[in-house]
DNA sequence: CTTGACCATGGAGTATACTCCAGGGTTCAA
DNA sequence: TTGAACCCTGGAGTATACTCCATGGTCAAG
């Protein structure tokens, strides 16, 4: 059981985001000391790194809570949840092929700026995007 | 050559957001209407959907303003630009790995829900993506 | 030559995700 | 027992990326 402090330095986030995050009903603290500290756990832990970890995947507050929302719903793993986790795989894929695309169009960028006999006007990276994206097709 | 109202439906966002963008600097018609009316050309259209694009893979505006100062600055692909692009390159490096491991990690979930015989305190996302980022190492 | 669909500018408002007080209580080491 | 370092709540402020006016000019069809 540790503080509020020591939880935000342990995962790297402020006490202030802590608290929005607890506001915004993505984390609880496990438990209160008599005082009314917040005390939480390893779980808390967890639970914020996940949190960034998604908020690194392109995710929002709202769909995070959404997809902790996935888990341990009622009883059992049903369609709906298994429904929604479909739907939210098939987001993370889409951006991932997006990404992949971006990076294919940088890797093209940074070869063609390596070899200095390339004219100037070939050096874009829309052009190496649209090139990049030919064989991936977003959206 | 087309008007402001035509670009955003051609490329579906609104006329609100191509002022904005023009305002951040992100995109320039290609001339005005002699009443002063935006007028745009096939490039402005290539452009905005690289902003969608790259906004897609979690860039904000002003990276994205970077990311294309990258192409046909000054002279040459000097070394600063080549360095630009290979930082943005691990950016989203980065990005797919933590997108892969939360893929995975839904991946497992799915087949959890599939297989009812499995118990409900398994069928967490958050262990689900503890397991898939061991292999991963994201951060 | 008017009417409806377009365009312009400037500025205010919104949602998201924090971030930073102010004012006050708690804990603990010296 | 006092001072530094913590904690609390409530609310205001910030950055980003739009979104929505109000007011007024432009254009093409009928």
């Amino acid at each position: 059981m540790f503080t509020i402090g020591k939880l935000a330095s342990l995962v790297s986030v402020s006490n202030d985001t802590l608290r929005y995050y607890e506001q915004e009903g993505l984390i609880r603290p496990a438990g209160k000391s008599p005082a009314g500290y917040r005390l939480y756990d390893k779980d808390s832990a967890r639970r914020i790194r996940f949190i960034k970890h998604a908020q690194n995947c392109g995710f929002t507050l709202a769909e995070i809570r959404d997809l902790l929302a996935l888990r341990a719903r009622d009883k059992a793993c049903c369609g709906d949840v298994r429904t929604r986790a479909v739907e939210k795989r098939l987001q993370i894929e889409g951006r991932i092929r997006a990404m992949k695309a971006m990076s294919k169009a940088l890797d093209q960028l940074i070869a063609e700026c390596a070899n200095d006999t390339q004219s100037v006007n070939e050096c874009t990276i829309i052009g190496a995007m649209e090139r990049a994206a030919v064989s991936t097709k977003v959206h």
